[in-house]
DNA sequence: CTGCACAGACTACACGTGTAAACTGTCCTG
DNA sequence: CAGGACAGTTTACACGTGTAGTCTGTGCAG
């Protein structure tokens, strides 16, 4: 697992990463800024201190070209894989079917939803 | 959704939940206190604090006897279905959907869970 | 060349959390 | 009755986070 470099993102760090991860290649600070100040109403230097936060976590480089760009060091995919993994810990005993079985439950999940799970477990099996 | 009341549990927090959860019936903060001494190595006022938090928070009821008794608001079910909703909602763009279909592509989930899911599906469908 | 705009760094500050000590009040025991 | 044990309250304090202001350095426009 790569706990360590992953160390936690915050909530809004989680922002910054997901346009980051969305992005495909490296951004400048500008860009980013620019983007959140649009969807989230945050001040240049929120996104600063949030960039520079992810920074020191390692998980995002920074690149100096004229400027600072800026990409991700984890995918979204290990990072959605590690904090499901953290809360099936937390929550389910670290078990992943109970998970599963209390969103079926739960209605969490509509019947195409199922439908569609269905196939894909037919397949994996 | 009974988000009011759920106000972000902590992780210290939910391990107060978990026992009172277990524990079926109300329970004197010595007994809280004596099995968390013991599974978690806190101290006496460690306990009682979280306690006391998760009162003010309201997850947690306190009813005098001879001493206090406490015992939890919200049931286990519901605080997991609303943390697994988080997290859905944060990380998988609230599908539920996208969230099993990780857990399969990554091995979450093993050749017997998968086995036994099915047959939930089966059941529900 | 000089001042300004902007990138980036540093500082700030309140609130939640993990962790616990210190204090206070009360009841039991000697 | 006096002192101690322990329940319950208050206070503490460092660290992470959300949110942002201020300071500094530098390259471009005039």
């Amino acid at each position: 697992m790569q706990n360590e470099l992953a160390e936690k993102i915050s909530d809004a760090e989680l922002e910054v990463m997901k346009l980051l991860w969305q992005a495909g290649d490296a951004l400048p600070v500008t860009e980013i800024r620019e983007r959140l100040q649009r969807t989230k109403g945050w001040e240049a230097t929120t996104v600063k201190t949030l960039v520079s936060r992810l920074v020191s976590k390692g998980a995002v480089r920074q690149e100096k070209r004229n400027v600072y760009y800026y990409s991700p060091l984890i995918t979204e995919r290990e990072y959605n894989a590690w904090a499901t993994d953290s809360l099936i810990r937390r929550l389910y005993n670290g078990s992943a079917r109970q998970l599963v079985a209390a969103l079926v439950r739960s209605e969490g999940l509509t019947q195409s939803d199922v439908e569609e799970l269905r196939q894909m477990f037919r397949v994996e099996d």
